[in-house]
DNA sequence: AAATCGGGGCC
DNA sequence: GGCCCAGATTT
């Protein structure tokens, strides 16, 4: 039943492709940090970030050999930091037994770090016209709205099954072209919430949902679970010109980046002051400032903070606290969005402005 | 199988 | 406020 949308799609797709940085190369590397970087992330997001990184890494060695503070700071405002973490390890892992050069095989391109069977299917059929299939968000959607498919989109199964049926109608001739077709098709016409533009949908006719008047239930997909609170308070410790950061542990949320110190739960002024003595700091001056709102995808931040003024003499007695000139900052150390509502306050935007 | 991991745009 | 996004990895 699948095969009836091949032709359609690739027709479709030839006409109405969007022009988007990584469709002008089919190189290997390109491709890659083109996906990895769409993972779970809008096209419109993307394309500032995937040129600069091109840029600074144009290829694979950069990329193996990069820092990673360097690293991250492209990777600032993307999220999901261990993606570009896992990059690297791939990049290493290609450069010492590939030669630099992705393998054109889909099952050796899985066995790379942040590789799945999206990306793999990717990378396979657009670099290298492998036919296999390439299963998304959009590829999920499309699929179980024209076969009014009922299974929760989120399982594996449903994935595994889908890309099982996929694979059965693979053309040869241009796979990459008929997988991001696909996709493209979910993104702009069969689109997730509001109503889909079926009116310009090249396989409509094909589409059982559509036929039924039930595309308003399709896909079918679990709720998520809600998300846990925390309560932060955030220090702006100003040392004259300069702002205290913290480096983050190397696991966990955020891993690796930079924040500004911050105490878990709401402080009163005293109970800061008392705590940044304790960092071996004598404060001169404090402020308070407003709350603060950040929502990940399984947390929620409730933030309050305080700015305070220490005196230049001092020296903190952690390690992983440092002070930095805020050029320095904007510069050198990776800072999460999370924390922008109070950067401004020193004077930071956190590339908000300059990618 | 479920939880973890960012951030933003749209309804 | 909820939903979703060219998902992968860990638990």
């Amino acid at each position: 039943m699948l095969e009836k949308i091949v032709e359609p799609l690739l027709m479709w797709y030839d006409k109405n492709k969007r022009i988007l940085p990584w469709r002008e190369t089919f190189d290997a590397y390109d491709i890659w940090i083109s996906e990895i970087m769409l993972q779970q992330t809008r096209v419109e997001a993307v394309k500032p970030y995937f040129l600069r990184f091109k840029t600074a890494l144009p290829k694979m060695e950069d990329l193996a050999s990069c820092p990673e503070d360097r690293l991250l700071k492209l990777w600032e405002g993307l999220g999901y930091y261990n993606r570009v973490r896992n990059m690297q390890k791939a990049a290493i892992q290609v450069v010492e037994k590939y030669n630099g050069k992705l393998p054109a095989d889909y099952e050796l391109l899985k066995t790379l770090p942040g590789i799945g069977n999206y990306t793999a299917g990717a990378i396979a059929s657009i670099a290298y016209k492998i036919p296999v299939p390439a299963v998304d968000g959009n590829v999920l959607r499309v699929i179980a709205r024209i076969s009014e498919n009922d299974d929760d989109i989120m399982k594996q199964s449903m994935k595994n099954r889908v890309q099982a049926d996929l694979m059965k109608v693979m053309p040869k001739s241009d796979p990459g072209a008929f997988n991001q077709a696909l996709m493209e098709l979910g993104a702009v016409v069969c689109i997730p919430n509001g109503s889909p533009h079926c009116m310009v949908c090249p396989i409509a006719e094909s589409c059982k949902a559509r036929k039924g008047g039930r595309i308003d239930k399709y896909p079918v997909k679990g709720k998520a679970k809600a998300r846990r609170l925390e309560k932060h308070t955030i220090l702006l410790i100003q040392d004259g010109s300069r702002i205290a950061l913290h480096k983050r542990p190397s696991r966990g949320l955020l891993a690796g980046l930079y924040e500004f110190p911050n105490l878990d739960g709401y402080k009163s002024r005293d109970e800061v002051l008392e705590q940044v003595k304790d960092y071996g700091l004598s404060p001169l001056r404090i402020q308070s400032l407003p709350k603060a709102k950040h929502i990940f995808s399984h947390v929620e931040w409730d933030m309050m903070g305080y700015a305070v003024q220490v005196s230049e003499l001092d020296h903190p007695k952690d390690e992983k606290m440092l002070f930095v000139e805020t050029e320095q900052t904007e510069k050198n150390y990776p800072v999460p969005r999370a924390y922008s509502a109070y950067a401004r306050y020193v004077n930071l935007n956190l590339g908000r402005d300059k990618i």
